[in-house]
DNA sequence: ACATTATTCGACCGATCGGTCGGTCGATGA
DNA sequence: TCATCGACCGACCGATCGGTCGAATAATGT
């Protein structure tokens, strides 16, 4: 407690996270520089200090949260085990991740189905790019690895790939729609638990009962 | 083929249709009035003569969407059956649906997981609301009734409806990153029957293959 | 002590935003 | 023939948009 205090959040720290927030909830183009300038505490010529365009602020934005869904999964992955266990943890640690972070879940569905909402020449929106290429590629691998051993059923590996995305993040991403629906906040603790547990009945019996069994 | 061709689309359908596409593509904020008139073919000003604000514009292009899903989805559930063959009714309406018209599945994905981006107070965003909630309600129906005559396995109806949206209506409104993930557009007639397989595959044996049986 | 650097800000810019207004035009009906 | 009406449009409005610039201030290294 000296005279400053650098052990703070940096001040780009602090645009990311006002920026996270507000992007993942209303999305690039309703969301104004001076409005995330305002929630941070600054005006909005420091902002631009910090990011050239609010393009590139976007994309560090969608960046930083990729960034940490990869970390978090290649090392749980790293781990090893077997593919049924891998792809358990896969998805173990996906729901944690945008359960604990809600924005999370919103701007990783909208860096997925969003098109071109920047120019796309940002070197922070290649990186990006290269991030969520390498968390599908996870997902990849432990299929791939799962229907080999017959651990898992032959499925066609990327429908299966979009299956799993619907099933996790759009579900953490559907905000009102989804609190309705359930009946409380997708977020409610005992609401992620009861997530995971539908979603692992889901992979392991399905839906319909066969008959003629 | 007298003086004047009424048979043609009115004005106002040719500007939800030419919103519908802008909207879908790039959500509410990012689409300004006068991209969408031009797009039409009109003026700015001529718009306005059909539609008395932006937000107003937007809510009708949605309750237009949800208009045709409710309409499908009633008339196939109409025709009775077994909740198992209801349930794939609905799956394959609602495949089909979008499948045929791209732009439905992005709009519909934004109207369930895009926050207020209207005022929430006009008519028709009462009217889609409702059309929303009869569009879940056949869902709740089948899945209750199925579960009830053992034709479904138990299990939370919420979050099973949740499921089957992401399942769904995710993977037709994912964009380009779904045409990159599959190796080619989503909505290629052989991948939309693969879709059906890989969706109808997953309901009736999950994905993990279950030991010691 | 000084120079350097990082951070912040107010004032300002051109462009575009959603929306209004007054009025033109052609078709319709009496 | 004349009044009415729906469709359409150009000109314009205040507000906000993303972004620039020059200067003031605070923190740091030497």
């Amino acid at each position: 407690m000296t005279t400053t205090n650098t052990a703070e959040i940096s001040p780009r720290d602090r645009i990311l996270e006002a920026a996270e927030e507000l992007f993942a909830r209303r999305g690039f183009a309703a969301v104004g520089i001076s409005e995330i300038a305002e929630s941070v505490g600054m005006s909005k010529s420091s902002l631009f200090h910090h990011f050239r365009t609010k393009a590139q602020l976007y994309a560090a934005t969608v960046d930083r949260v990729l960034a940490e869904v990869d970390l978090e999964l290649t090392r749980t992955l790293a781990r090893g085990g077997s593919a049924a266990d891998r792809l358990d943890r896969w998805i173990e640690v996906l729901i944690d991740l945008m359960a604990r972070t809600p924005a999370h879940a919103r701007l990783l569905l909208r860096s997925l189905f969003e098109e071109d909402e920047i120019s796309n020449v940002l070197p922070e929106q290649q990186e990006a790019d290269e991030k969520l290429q390498r968390i599908i590629q996870h997902a990849n691998n432990v299929l791939r690895d799962g229907m080999a051993q017959g651990e898992l059923r032959v499925a066609n590996i990327p429908h299966t790939i979009q299956t799993l995305i619907g099933i996790i993040v759009y579900h953490f991403a559907s905000g009102e729609f989804g609190d309705e629906l359930i009946g409380r906040s997708i977020f409610h603790s005992d609401e992620v638990k009861r997530r995971k547990r539908e979603i692992k009945a889901f992979l392991h019996h399905g839906l319909v009962i066969e008959r003629g069994l």
